[in-house]
DNA sequence: CGGAATCACTTGTCCGAACAAGTCGATGAC
DNA sequence: GTCATCGACTTGTTCGGACAAGTGATTCCG
């Protein structure tokens, strides 16, 4: 049952998508929205505000909300599953594990995952396929606690995070995304079918439960030209940081 | 004049910073924080929200918040300028422009702006270091009613967006960023010293005013290896968004 | 004509109340 | 010991009001 103001706030993105609010032009104001929706103003602000924070609208005191842009949101779900994100899509995806085993965590799992150096991980090394093409190589690092529902999937399973909710409802909530670019090495290269030292898109990420405890980090490598992401910045809300080093 | 609800936002950040509210632990309820602050229930809310939007807390209805991490946050102008960002690190930042001229606008031009093909745009070029090394390469396509104020700056300047505001007033408020990973042409190797084919972070971005008028669009590319990336993504709130090609 | 002043309007902030939806810990039953 | 239930507590939603801060259009004056 959704909430009456992300009702709106969806509405508001259709009616933006389809034109009736052009990009560069306005939206109605908060007393029109209103009175159109049958709500208070506070709950119009609500509605805005996510739109707002998507970057889909510009707001100032004073001034008329303006559009800035037909923005495609995405939901985490889509961004953590490749397979739900393919499938919206309407492309193939594929995904088939090369290799899984269990070994005693590093100093940096043990730093992502909160756990000791030396504890139980399980380790998997995915490849993923768009339309045929392999496109992104994963190398997911699971907590001890994750490590039997992630062995009991098959091989080609398309879409862990699917299954895992299905399985034993685990919710992958919250991700820390950290993004460069690094040059294949002898084995991304090989099983990414490009050349040594081809650039990759990397995306490390440590992926937590709704409670905050650490479920898997991972470090995905994306083929160049194959996939980019975006994100919408502003002064108001700003939440692409740069920083030094590969972190 | 900041408002009650950033001013307490801040003071939490600071607060898990200090590990006064250690990653992993929980916040006071709001009804806590609403005494503790003097402030109703909620502007509370408020400054949590902004804390849940950059990640560094977790929330889930009927449960105590959550601290996630202790993300360092970063303004739209510390991530729109290279300078300012290098400045907040105690780095020393250069930047030099390498060629500056005026052209008519390409198709890919005007659509980024909003202007029609053939109008004149300035096209600028330049390179940025850190500590003394090549690290980025900026390609800048301003709007016409951007270059006079533009060609102004002098060749040296290390803070376009600061002198900008200085100069004119000129804010940088919505930027639209798409990330990927691309291969070192010729003059990228060249110019950032590396090898041809090397691989490079590339950010591209359309920058506009506060009222949504395009100011520019980049192409800004990062020797691999010097910076990375960072996005908090959630179910609540998911700024990075995949998509298929390099877009 | 250009710049300043004015005014109607618009969004931002803050308050407080009421109710819904969910968590978590304690307790009791098996 | 495990599981179900209950109650206290916590966060999410919605309402409505008042005031502050700012925009943009119009008007006035030099």
């Amino acid at each position: 049952m959704a909430a009456r103001h992300e009702e709106i706030a969806e509405e508001l993105r259709r009616a933006i998508d389809r034109g009736e609010y052009p990009v560069g032009g306005t939206l109605p104001t908060e007393t029109e929205l209103s009175a159109r929706y049958e709500v208070s103003r506070g709950t119009v602000r609500q509605a805005v505000a996510a739109l707002t924070a998507e970057g889909r609208i510009g707001s100032r005191q004073g001034a008329r909300r303006v559009v800035l842009g037909n923005r495609r949101s995405q939901s985490f779900a889509e961004l953590r599953s490749f397979a739900q994100w393919a499938r919206a899509m309407g492309r193939t995806a594929t995904g088939r594990v090369l290799d899984q085993h269990r070994r005693p965590a590093t100093a940096e799992d043990a730093e992502k995952l909160q756990i000791q150096p030396g504890d139980e991980v399980l380790q998997v090394l995915r490849v993923r396929g768009l339309d045929g093409e392999p496109v992104l190589l994963e190398r997911n690092v699971y907590a001890a606690w994750m490590a039997d529902s992630v062995e009991r999937l098959p091989a080609d399973c398309t879409s862990v995070v699917q299954a895992l909710f299905e399985d034993i409802g685990m919710i992958f909530a919250y991700g820390e995304h950290v993004i460069d670019a690094v040059a294949a090495g002898a084995e991304d290269a090989r099983l990414l079918e490009v050349r040594r030292g081809s650039p990759l898109l990397r995306i490390r990420r440590v992926t937590t439960t709704p409670a905050g405890r650490p479920i898997e980090w991972s470090d995905d490598r994306y083929v160049s030209g194959t996939v980019s992401f975006t994100v919408a910045n502003s002064i108001g809300s700003n939440p692409l940081a740069r920083q030094a080093g590969p972190a």
